[in-house]
DNA sequence: CATGGATTGTTTTCGAGTGGACAAAATTGC
DNA sequence: GCAATTTTGTCCACTCGAAAACAATCCATG
C-alpha cells in the first residue's frame, strides 16, 4: 500500500532486497504444494473457531475429545483412549489426572489387572458433556462455512481415509 | 504405585462397564464428524513423517518453512513473514534470533523504519535449503501416500479453499 | 515541533505436550 | 514356582508455542 510510491533508501549493498520486504504478500514457493502445511494452516482456524466457541466454557479441544470418548465408550482404559486419540500416555495421565480432580471422571482400577485404570464419566462429568455438546456441534456446522456441503462431505472422506479411518 | 487412587473393587454391580474397557477398539462417537479432530490426526501423522525424514537432519517443520520463504521472499519483514505462516510474532522472534546466530539468515534494519527487521539467507542459509530441498520434495510427495493423485488434487484444492489461499 | 497513539519486535512468564526413567503389576519361558 | 520381559501408568525435565507487558520507532494531528 503505501510502501509501492515509496523510494527505498537503499545503500548499494541493499539492492538485492526484494520486493517483500514491504509488501504484505508472501510467496509461499514450494510450501504452497505441503499437505503438512496446509493441514497446520487448516488447523490453526479450526482450534481458534473452537476457541472463539468455548473460551468462556474453560474447554480445550483436547480436553473436550476425551471426554467425549469416555461417554462413547464408558470403562475405557487410559492408554488405549491415548491411543485412538494420538494422545501420549504421558500427557493423558495428566489430564485424566485434572477431569478426576475436578470430579468430571472416575478412575477405576480393575482387579483383573491392577496396572490399568479404567475410565467412566461421573454424574457431574455426563452433565457438563450433554451441556456442551449442542454448542459444540453447532461450532462443528459452522466450521468449514467457507466450503458447500459437497466439498464438506469430500473432504471428509478425504481425512478420514488419509488418517486410516 | 498409585498411592492416591484407592483400588475400586469390582462387584457384580460394575457389569454394565462397556465393551472397550479391554478392546482396542474406540468408537469415536461425534468425533467422527469433527473437522477439527481429523485436521489433528493428519497434521501429527505429517509431522511425524516430517520428523521421520528431517531428523537426523535437526529440522523441524516450522524452521524449515521460516527459511524456505525468506529464500522466496528475500527482504521479508518478520512480523509479515510471520502472518504469513500462521506464527506468532513472539514465536517468530525466537526462531529468527536461534537462525541468526547459526548464522543461516541475516537481520537488516532498514533505514526507513528502523522498528523493522528484513531477513534474508546468508550463503550457508542458502546451501542448506538447497540441500534439503530434494529431501523435502521427496517427502512431500511420498506424504499422503494413502490418496490416489486425483484425491491428493482434490484435497489440496479443498484445503486451499478452507484456508482462503 | 510535540505529543498521543499505532506499529514492530523483544522479553518474560506460563501452559501444553514430549521423551525418558521409573515402579507396579502381568505375562512368558524355563 | 521363579526370574526375565512386557505392559501400564506416573513422575520429572525439557522444548515448543502463546499471551501479555514492554521498549523503540513511526505517524498523525494540532
Amino acid at each position: 500500500m503505501r510502501a509501492a510510491t515509496r523510494p527505498v533508501v537503499a545503500t548499494p549493498a541493499d539492492a538485492e532486497t526484494g520486493d517483500a520486504a514491504r509488501s504484505g504478500s508472501v510467496a509461499f514457493g514450494p510450501l504452497a504444494d505441503s499437505l503438512g502445511f496446509h493441514l497446520r494452516l487448516a488447523q490453526i482456524a479450526a482450534f481458534e473457531e473452537f476457541f472463539a466457541a468455548f473460551a468462556e466454557d474453560g474447554l480445550q479441544p483436547g480436553g473436550f475429545s476425551v471426554l467425549i470418548t469416555i461417554r462413547e465408550n464408558p470403562g475405557v482404559r487410559q492408554g488405549i483412549l491415548a491411543n485412538a486419540l494420538r494422545i501420549k500416555r504421558s500427557h493423558m495421565a495428566k489430564i485424566v489426572q485434572g477431569f478426576g480432580e475436578a470430579g468430571l471422571i472416575e478412575r477405576r482400577v480393575p482387579p483383573d489387572d491392577r496396572r490399568a485404570v479404567e475410565l467412566t464419566l461421573t454424574e457431574a462429568g455426563h452433565r457438563l458433556v450433554a451441556a456442551k455438546m449442542p454448542k459444540f456441534l453447532q461450532h462443528e456446522r459452522a466450521s468449514a462455512a467457507a466450503l458447500t456441503k459437497d466439498e464438506r462431505h469430500t473432504l471428509f472422506a478425504l481425512l478420514r481415509k488419509l488418517n486410516g479411518l
